[in-house]
DNA sequence: AGTTGACTTCAAGTTGACTTCAAGTTGACT
DNA sequence: AGTCAACTTGAAGTCAACTTGAAGTCAACT
């Protein structure tokens, strides 16, 4: 990092706390721009760090890396992103967390009412509705957050 | 269906809602039993739908195919499971829930705070906080339900 | 100049939860 | 007895998002 201030793979690894091989990846993707030494390593800007903790947000978010890209692919292209740019990019996700924070509401809702009866029946329990039916498309489906699902008390008691 | 009231893998899968392979891979994983016919064809009891319905709900509410292996193992052996046993076994699940809920909100209220500041700043954004590091460990990085990730406005303003 | 850690590419492997396929049976009905 | 939809198995394919491995190259430092 002498000559300029561009940054290698391993550097930006570091401190975006993504592994190497994911930036690689994601360069590979497009969702990253690098210049290359003469060598043939890839040096990356400083601005980099930013895209990679847009990334990040939009993952945690739970964005796939599609539709990282598309929104990516947003910002205005011939000048540097502004605050305001990328403000207004994560913007729309509120919309969307709220989308999904109502979903498990409306599932653990159904799920109090669930275990009043202990039905479970396929006909009447919301909890255990088919995807495809009634209720559950506007809510949707929730799937658990990875982190969650590993963890825990697996439909026992906790006590 | 003549004989007994036994039921073939196409009648579970029409009224579970599952499709034949996924009852025939559940039964695979042992989540579900059958008994054979001389001719070697699946037979299941009526009792399998309400396995399914559990199974449903359970993965409706993000658990994995190895949490309700468990959650199924510890029903009763011996005897068939009452209303009582079912609900018991999705009390559990209230809390997970919450937790899921509790950590979508806490995402949301960072990024509430993020839009009105727009760094996505590595150290200090909250909701671009690597997974590993400090506050999200409790709330958890939220993956975003798969139903609401293909379906939308990728971080960009819905109107 | 030499060392050595960091880098390169490309292919293949991983995980979970299934689905699809091919080729061959079975069983309910006529 | 014949038909044919529904069933059987096992292997392989799918998806996303990476990771791992092998075999080789680069660059910073001494």
């Amino acid at each position: 990092m002498r000559s300029t201030d561009l940054l290698t793979v391993g550097e930006i690894a570091r401190r975006s706390g993504f592994a190497e091989s994911a930036v690689r990846y994601y360069e590979g993707l497009g969702l990253l721009a690098a210049t290359r030494t003469s060598g043939g390593q890839r040096r990356f800007e400083r601005s980099t760090l930013r895209r990679l903790a847009f990334i990040r947000a939009a993952r945690n978010i739970g964005l796939s890396l599609d539709e990282v890209a598309a929104a990516l692919n947003s910002l205005p292209a011939k000048r540097t992103p502004t605050r305001a740019d990328w403000a207004q990019l994560s913007l729309g996700w509120r919309q969307r967390l709220n989308d999904q924070i109502d979903a498990l509401v409306a599932l653990r809702d159904g799920l109090d009412s669930c275990i009043g009866c202990g039905c479970l029946s396929l006909d009447r329990c919301s909890i255990s509705n088919p995807a495809d039916t009634a209720r559950l498309d506007g809510p949707g489906a929730a799937y658990l957050p990875k982190k969650l699902q590993s963890s825990s008390n697996a439909g026992t008691l906790p006590a």
